[in-house]
DNA sequence: TTTTGAGTTCAAATATATTTGAACAAAGAG
DNA sequence: CTCTTTGTTCAAATATATTTGAACTCAAAA
């Protein structure tokens, strides 16, 4: 009875909401489930967690507990703790918002519109090569205007950014 | 023969292309693939587009393509054309990236915004009930950063609707 | 009024994404 | 070295989301 007090305990209800909220927040974001049951029960926890507990006051698999802790890691959501009490890790989570978004625009955001200016390249090389009509002109303008919207992108990401950082 | 011509053709390899640049677009704000391919031939169509030929040049089902269009006309990226060639309805795309974004984010985000606010109180009015100790005192920081984090986004989103109408 | 064709709806079928759990790897303890 | 504990991997199971298609509504034409 010593310590097995704050990990095997069921989940409060102030803590069930808290993770809810989570929940809803990565949906829209269009992330699993479970990767904000686990950054809802770390942001809510005034410890470091480890994996073990997020199994049991979760009631979620070790495998789906690993998995979301490793996105939540690259994602730069979440970091060791510097507890190392045994060999066991403890996790706590980055509650800057700054860095979060910054995490998920690096790692969500930006490979999407680097392939899309290649492909966005392909095309323009493809309408290049048609023979000049009234339908290839209307061809390249649309594809002006999707490089318009691509390079308005890249400049509004850092500014978002810079912003969130204040 | 006389105009089977436009809306009957397999779509070419450049349309395909264009298609499948918007399909990648709309996965990452979490939209199915269907509306990515209507969008998409609406965009690369150099007239106006009834349902059916949205079914046969996509190879999409009417049902589909009727839903499809209806999610677009909520979000405010495709209206109809006033065609009226007969009965049939013919729609066409708004392709200023300002109203894209901002009809996304009205009908998307900001709904998600409002629950969040509504659940965040009701946190609060469980942590105020809570009796005040070093742990209530986390979960009420805790929650104080959550609030700065909406606030935030209210700032930001109005923010970055002026910045893309430039 | 009846018929015809365009478009919508929604339950079932399908496709996609997530979660599980058992087998496995790695590393400290004995 | 062997045992034990911690954590990972990945194929199968499950859950979720999307698409289909047949039945339906509605309105215009005959």
């Amino acid at each position: 009875m010593a310590d097995g007090d704050r990990s095997e305990k069921a989940l409060s209800d102030f803590e069930s909401q808290v993770i809810e909220f989570f929940c809803d927040g990565v949906k829209i974001l269009g992330l699993p489930k479970s990767i904000g049951e686990i950054y809802g029960l770390l942001f809510i926890s005034p410890d470091p967690i480890s994996l073990d507990d997020l199994v049991c006051r979760l009631g979620i698999s070790k495998g789906s507990a690993s998995q979301g802790l490793r996105s939540l890691r690259e994602l730069g959501a979440v970091r060791e703790a510097e507890v190392t009490s045994g060999r066991r890790v403890y996790y706590e989570p980055d509650v800057e918002l700054k860095r979060l978004v910054g995490g998920f625009i690096k790692e969500k955001v930006r490979p999407h519109l680097s392939s899309g200016e290649e492909k966005l390249d392909s095309l323009k090389k493809m309408v290049g090569d048609m023979p000049g009509d009234v339908r290839s002109d209307f061809y390249a303008g649309r594809l002006e205007r999707l490089n318009r919207w691509t390079s308005r992108a890249k400049v509004v990401l850092p500014l978002l950014q810079k912003f969130l950082g204040s």
